[in-house]
DNA sequence: GTTAAAATGATAGTAATACTATCAAAAAAG
DNA sequence: CTTTTTTGATAGTATTACTATCATTTTAAC
């Protein structure tokens, strides 16, 4: 069996459809590469354009600067992280065990699954990591947030805090604790790497204890406001 | 009595001190208000010499780049942080009460004091919400931790970190609880007013239910496992 | 299979950004 | 009062962030 999930992009990102040519899909892959490689500030469209031998003016066709193109790639990365929670907590009842789904989901890397796929989530990974505050950390906030660009990760921040709520209905901060979670997640998995002083990590490969400290952070608070 | 307390920089922030001179301070000071009015993104030192009537030429004199500025006042920032925790928890031996402290100082921004400051507080705190975490989010990191450009905020997190373990020794992440503490403290701010699904605090003005939040997550990690 | 429409490529151009360099005038320090 | 340091004024460059034009190729419609 082999199927594909097609993620629904909010029109309001692109001004061409990337997914409908080659070209539009290359700018989307070849610029997740590129952003990884160099970082966001360095990145420029000319830079992108010469790596995937077409020009500037091409891409500004799809997308009309690179912010635009950052959101794209980040509502994307939201978008199949919400899908791989409702997937795999599917036909889970027990709340606790949802939550310690979502967080594994949120800690844990995906593999480097061998196939060339379209958009490399292994790379979108790293992306949230040293990218995805500067999404919305900008004085566009409020319009972009009115055209919904924020919208997957806002949809799964409040998934997350209603698994909270079905945990606990008198914990009083759901959506503050989802959106702490989400964001330290990838935050601290930054320090780790990079400012280790501000961590209890040091020199691990695996994320086993930043998914402990996570789960410590989520069931203390929620459990110990249960009755 | 009147005093004002002189914080020491890392000179490896400047190329000239601008402490040292009017032209330097007036980079300090306009370059903050600059900053906090435009966004850092938008944020130029052709904009900021305009302004200060001087040449963009002399604003490079003081500072490499507009990085180099904005890491300089956001060191200032948690230098004031720290020296105002040190201030304000002398004396008190509860750790308890000094954590509360913390988080008070963390979250309740300045009162605007008429008296016009070298440097406006209540600003630096906007500059901590909107562009914060852009002085470490860059390929640059590694760089400008090894010359300790962010030893201040390592330094408040340490403090917040050993004040947990004093209360108690058997909290496993201790310094992660911290950095989360203080970047929620300004996350969520920023959330609260910009991406008000992603918290529990809607429209109100004081930040009490922020504290409160902040509150519950650090004390509830450190007393699940007291004992 | 021809024709019309849409997408791409190639090239050009502009204002702004992120700097560096030079040299004279002014201010401060010895 | 003279030397050093700091500033002001001006110029210049490569790159960025776009927009515009037009010919060519590809796709879709009839």
């Amino acid at each position: 069996m082999e199927f594909a999930i097609r993620i629904k992009m909010n029109e309001k990102l692109y001004l061409r459809d990337p997914e409908q040519s080659e070209l539009g899909r290359k700018i989307v892959k070849y610029g997740l590469e590129l952003i990884t490689k160099i970082g966001f500030e360095d990145f420029t469209f000319k830079k992108l354009a010469i790596a995937i031998n077409t020009t500037e003016a091409g891409i500004y066709r799809y997308f009309e600067n690179k912010h635009k193109l950052l959101i794209y790639l980040i509502a994307y990365y939201w978008s199949t992280i919400e899908f791989s929670i409702v997937f795999s907590i599917n036909n889970i009842n027990d709340p606790e065990k949802k939550l310690k789904k979502i967080i594994e989901l949120l800690v844990f890397e995906p593999e480097e699954n061998g196939q060339q796929q379209y958009i490399n989530t292994k790379k979108l990974y790293e992306l949230i990591m040293w990218e995805g505050s500067k999404s919305y950390l900008t004085r566009h906030v409020g319009i972009d947030n009115k055209d919904r660009l924020f919208k997957p990760y806002k949809d799964l921040c409040e998934r997350f805090s209603s698994i909270i709520t079905e945990f606990n209905p008198k914990y009083k901060y759901p959506h503050s604790l989802a959106s702490t979670i989400v964001e330290m997640a990838h935050a601290q998995k930054f320090f780790k790497t990079n400012l280790p002083a501000l961590t209890d990590f040091p020199n691990e490969k695996n994320h086993t204890k930043l998914a402990a400290f996570l789960e410590s952070l989520l069931f203390s608070s929620i459990k110990s406001t249960k009755v």
